[in-house]
DNA sequence: TATTGTTATACTCTATAACTATA
DNA sequence: TATAGTTATAGAGTATAACAATA
């Protein structure tokens, strides 16, 4: 087949993915955060006190590098490491006060930067910007499966 | 304004992002080679022969982390590290014949992958899409460039 | 015997700073 | 004096493998 506008199109998608990567990782950067150690803290708040198994099976990562990415937020106050209840063998990872709030205000930074991106979008070409993406996205699901965090 | 439906569809630009680095590092991975080598490799593919010095400019990273990426590359018969025909202070990085057999397999790639992400796509509807795209990348392309928000 | 998290080890990517050979 | 690339050092992120405590 090879449409050149179907490559067009991808270097944009490409673009789109690098300059998202930069914005986000300069926004965690000014919190004392980083993209991986990030992506941990947002499973946390999002879902709980997990234990490390079930954050590596969320984050699709080692055992072992949740040890590391949990002993950075534990050094800079993001987390705590508590005992489980019932099995001795287990930690259970949660937010301090410290890391709930830097996880509410990302989410609230999230809403900022969504609007505006698509504040300015006319809206019927937003509503065929998300069916777009839509598309494309269950096209790549279906290469490509995405982790689920399971139950502490 | 905080519109619910901005917050959507960033969520699925992000996973958009996700999904695409998961499948190109995969991708990358079965030729033997990581994603800052791929990025340096490419550099040299499409642009022909270059410094370090350029390489660092062109990568937005540090000299020495090209010595590093060249070495990789160097080891695995990617490149070649050539004396620079004026300025004996310098080297050139060029593509071995492996690296170019590469580099145009990964061409080629990208036109298979494109062609499978937006074949099934209606047509009105791909070009609404790369619309949206166009307006998206126009913010953030000013949004990259301006100063950083101080911390509140 | 299996699981949880750790220590041990190693590789990649990244940075700054000091050093060398040249310009 | 300035530049090109390197060595020295450090930290983050990632992996596998071996191990202790517990299930």
């Amino acid at each position: 087949m090879s449409e050149p506008r179907h490559v067009a199109a991808l270097d944009r998608v490409l673009e789109l993915a690098a300059l998202i990567n930069t914005d986000l990782t300069r926004s965690l950067h000014a919190l004392g955060l980083t993209p991986a150690r990030t992506h941990l803290l947002w499973a946390v708040g999002r879902t709980g006190p997990a234990t490390h198994r079930a954050l590596a099976t969320a984050l699709d990562v080692s055992p072992r590098n949740i040890t590391g990415l949990v002993d950075g937020l534990e050094r800079d106050g993001f987390v705590a490491r508590e005992p489980h209840p019932s099995d001795r063998r287990a930690m259970l990872v949660m937010l301090t006060a410290r890391g709930a709030e830097v996880f509410h205000r990302m989410q609230a930074d999230q809403q900022v930067f969504a609007d505006l991106l698509f504040a300015d979008m006319p809206p019927r070409r937003f509503a065929s910007f998300v069916r777009g993406l839509d598309d494309v996205l269950a096209v790549l699901r279906t290469q490509i499966g995405s982790p689920e965090l399971p139950d502490a």
